[in-house]
DNA sequence: TTGCTGACTTGGC
DNA sequence: AGCCAAGCCAGCA
């Protein structure tokens, strides 16, 4: 077949960009949301990677206006301690009342956000 | 182009 | 509980 990296191909990758965005932007204050379940609403299943990729890769400004802290993986846990964003991804959280055990997870089935 | 890496998830020991 | 292997899909060297 013809390359993979095609016009409508990238169209598509940036929609669901934007489609995650609009949805972290709508987790509320004190609830959570997991990498998977973004990428399921999005309409991408399979696709909890590039969810991680996504927020990764957000400008400063983005990060700025939107509650990227409030995405965190489905075992409750944060998942930036290895790019150095994990004390300030937790401290944000436990400002809105998310609060973590010893093994560094949150109650994910009472915390987690239902659009 | 190939191959490895990763802010993931699930399932098996 | 913890570790490991597979599946996954893009980015990057």
């Amino acid at each position: 077949m013809d390359a993979p990296k095609t016009e409508s191909y990238r169209a598509d990758l940036e929609r669901f960009r934007q489609a995650v965005l609009v949805l972290v932007a709508q987790i509320p204050a004190g609830l959570v949301a997991t990498y998977g379940q973004l990428a399921l609403l999005a309409g991408r299943p399979r696709a909890a990677r590039l969810v991680g990729t996504i927020l990764r890769g957000l400008s400063a400004a983005e990060a700025g206006r939107l509650p990227w802290y409030r995405v965190i993986n489905a075992q409750g846990s944060i998942s930036t301690y290895k790019v150095g964003s994990g004390e300030l991804q937790r401290a944000l959280l436990e400002s809105e009342g998310v609060r973590f055990d010893a093994e560094g997870r949150c109650a994910l089935e009472q915390l987690r956000w239902e659009p």
